[in-house]
DNA sequence: TCATAGACTTAGAAGCCCAGCT
DNA sequence: AGCTGGGCTTCTAAGTCTATGA
């Protein structure tokens, strides 16, 4: 039911409403809050307009959202749980993977410099500790329960962006007709517009308007009187000079090419790790974002603000005191060189646009990443064993007299049946207006009390994060209806539909349930449990690997499209799928032609039988076989290709899937985990690769 | 209790790069 | 040898959720 089509815009003619309502809905509750004793909503839920409204009809039987079905009830089961506080205990008794003891200072000095020389004897040096560090199982070890986060730190410091270098004075630019030249600081923001003319961003109203509002800031007092309408200035010898350099790095000899990816090979080598805890460690982002112009995605009232360049006077440095300190540039000061071990970023700087902070960190591969994720799908696993439960509370929920309640338990059901993002306040006008299960309004909903043979369907149509369109039409259950027919009663379109909830009061609430719950479990949750089951349903281990592969796909797609990963078409799409579907139809002559020739040679062996015609039957019947085999790959191919046209599968498989779920199918089916983990996939679950057997169950 | 700051995960797009083709 | 399509990597925005402090 699933409409794919995006919609990453739409008219805010409801924004109005929106803002005017917002305010009314504070108030009221506010109100509420104050204890005048009772609002006109809390009224309504007497008992007896609830009785006569709603016979009982509830029979205890229902299908449980998602296709899970596990009977298990107990959440108290203490089966391995991944909190850092527990697994001292936990680890001695239940886990049997963990094969040696952590002894913290017996290693203090081992692992820094390599230490196993035996197999890395023929590995040049520089590879040498990386060998080592890629073989380091973290997954092995004690975890810390103090909280912190690490005991050592040392680093770098960041990669600030090259400095702007002036154009060459060929490079015209034009106002209203006449030549211009502008100093550095307005020319370096003018090349920003310029790189970007083709993009269509440059044609957006509120993305000229605060362009221009920000560039005119870094004017000398005579451009800025000189220069007063965008629409007058001619970016285009600029664009042209850009397209032109581009074009001639592409030009370049190998030399040259194979110089800068030395370079680079050396910054990376240089700032691109850290040492944390005896080990050296990739860094995730360790280049500070360059200068430009700030994209929002969506309709972000901030697009084309100028993003200004960080100096290190920006930075804050994060390392532990007894490291080698990070030197800033030379002539420059750090903001702030702090010891703080209670968190994991290696610096940080704010960021102008949003005001936010900004984060260099580690590669998912680290340790420290590596390890927050193992717990993320541990929690998701806990909540599987009460899942049930937790679904017959809000069930019940649903009847409750207070108005709260109830719409709790229907933003709960909603965020785990369709995996909706719990959807935290935004602050106006900051951001793109976009929303979440609880920040849901009363426009972005449509009740059918009867849509097509269904009865009780809900469509929704809202933008999300990323102001990704969530469109889809569901069938829910009755008392779920009448309860969205009730929050919709004497509501605004602009107004909130769970106008009695917000993100905290439910993940409170949630915490109550089962011990790390949060909305966000329920997505990893159900994703993962989907793909499972979907995996269990549709491989069969008489396929062929490819065939194998394309179930597997499949499963991820399902699980993707419940999480509503999309993404654009491919630009090439269309003529990708054509040109397959070419190679379809040659090897489809193909196979007729060596079909042929299979049935004369049979002929010819019937008429002479001797051995030589048998030989040649043979052999075209091999030929056959594989033209078979081929034209079958090509139809998988193309049949992924074009399930796949709107669906981003990488998310998913890089957010919500266990990964253990995946190696233990692998190595259920025998197929080989780069077929479906590539290189940085593989980095970054290892120690799922290295610790799930085939009857992982999730 | 509430708003805000801070930390960290999740997200799609853009750009790069390389295998496989002509 | 050059071209090109598509997968991989990088980038950074946009979420979630917790901590903090008034």
């Amino acid at each position: 039911n699933r409409d794919n089509e995006r919609l990453k815009h739409t008219d805010s003619s409801s924004e109005k409403h929106r803002e005017k309502h917002k305010d009314k809905d504070k108030e009221r509750r506010r109100e509420e809050k104050v204890g005048t004793g009772f609002s006109y909503t809390a009224l309504k839920f007497t008992e007896s307009v609830f009785i006569d409204n709603e016979p009982e009809e509830d029979n205890g039987l229902y299908s449980s959202p998602q296709h899970n079905k596990t009977s298990r009830r107990e959440c108290d089961d203490e089966e391995f749980d991944c909190k850092p506080k527990k697994v001292k205990t936990e680890h001695d008794k239940k886990s049997k993977k963990r094969k040696h003891e952590y002894e913290e200072e017996d290693e203090e000095e081992e692992d820094i410099k390599p230490k196993k020389k035996k197999k890395d004897k023929n590995v040049t040096e520089g590879k040498k500790s990386k060998k080592d560090e890629e073989k380091w199982k973290w997954w092995e070890e004690e975890r810390s329960t103090d909280g912190s986060k690490w005991r050592f730190l040392e680093h770098k410091g960041p990669v600030f962006a090259p400095p702007y270098e002036p154009l060459p004075d060929k490079v015209k630019f034009y106002y209203d007709g006449k030549l211009m030249k502008l100093a550095a600081p307005a020319e370096e923001v003018a090349t920003f517009f310029a790189k970007m003319l083709d993009h269509e961003y440059t044609t957006k109203d509120v993305f000229r308007k605060n362009f221009f509002k920000d560039w005119r800031k870094e004017m000398t007092s005579e451009e800025k009187s000189k220069i007063t309408d965008l629409n007058k200035c001619n970016f285009a010898g600029m664009n042209e000079y850009f397209k032109a350099q581009s074009e001639a790095r592409k030009q370049m000899s190998k030399e040259e090419k194979q110089k800068i990816k030395e370079d680079n090979e050396r910054i990376l080598q240089e700032y691109g790790f850290c040492i944390m805890d005896n080990h050296k460690e990739r860094i995730g982002n360790f280049r500070i974002e360059p200068p430009g112009l700030f994209r929002g995605r969506g309709d972000h009232p901030k697009m084309g603000m100028l993003k200004r360049r960080i100096r290190p006077e920006d930075i804050i440095i994060n390392c532990s005191k007894d490291s080698k300190h990070p030197k800033p540039p030379p002539g420059t000061k750090w903001k702030e060189v702090r010891h703080d071990n209670k968190v994991t970023w290696l610096a940080s700087w704010t960021e102008n646009i949003q005001g936010s902070i900004k984060y260099i960190m580690l590669n998912p591969s680290s340790r420290i990443k590596g390890e927050k994720d193992w717990q993320k799908y541990e929690t998701a696993r806990r909540l599987k064993k009460c899942v049930d439960r937790i679904r017959n509370q809000y069930r019940e929920d649903w009847k409750s007299k207070e108005m709260r309640i109830r719409q709790r338990a229907v933003a709960l059901y909603f965020i785990d049946k369709l995996a909706l993002r719990a959807g935290n306040e935004k602050e106006e006008g900051e951001t793109a207006d976009t929303v979440g299960c609880c920040s849901l309004r009363v426009e972005h909903i449509n009740l059918y009390p009867k849509l097509d043979d269904q009865e009780y369907v809900v469509e929704f149509d809202f933008l999300g994060k990323d102001s990704i369109r969530y469109y889809n039409r569901i069938p829910v259950e009755k008392r779920v209806f009448k309860n969205l027919q009730l929050f919709l009663e004497n509501k605004q379109p602009g107004d909130d539909l769970f106008d009695r909830l917000n993100t905290s009061i439910l993940n409170k609430h949630l915490q109550e349930l089962m011990d790390g719950l949060t909305a966000k479990v329920f997505r990893t949750y159900n994703a993962s449990i989907t793909l499972q089951q979907q995996l269990k349903e549709l491989s069969c281990s008489d396929d062929s690997v490819p065939a194998k592969i394309l179930s597997y796909n499949r499963a991820n797609r399902a699980v993707a499209i419940l999480c509503n990963h999309q993404r654009a078409p491919p630009k090439t799409f269309e003529k990708s799928m054509q040109n397959l579907q070419t190679k379809i139809d040659e090897k489809q002559k193909q196979l007729s032609a060596a079909r042929k020739q299979l049935k004369a040679a049979k002929a010819e062996h019937k008429a002479s039988h001797d051995d030589k015609s048998k030989k040649a039957v043979e052999v075209k019947r091999k030929a056959v076989q594989r033209i078979e085999e081929q034209l079958m790959k090509l139809q998988v191919q193309a049949t992924d290709r074009e399930e796949n046209k709107q669906i981003a599968l990488g998310t998913s498989k890089l957010n919500y899937l266990d990964p253990r779920i995946s190696v233990a199918w692998c190595k259920k089916f025998g197929i080989p985990i780069e077929k479906i983990y590539n290189k940085t996939q593989r980095e970054k679950f290892a120690w799922a690769i290295d610790m799930a057997e085939k009857d992982f169950e999730f």
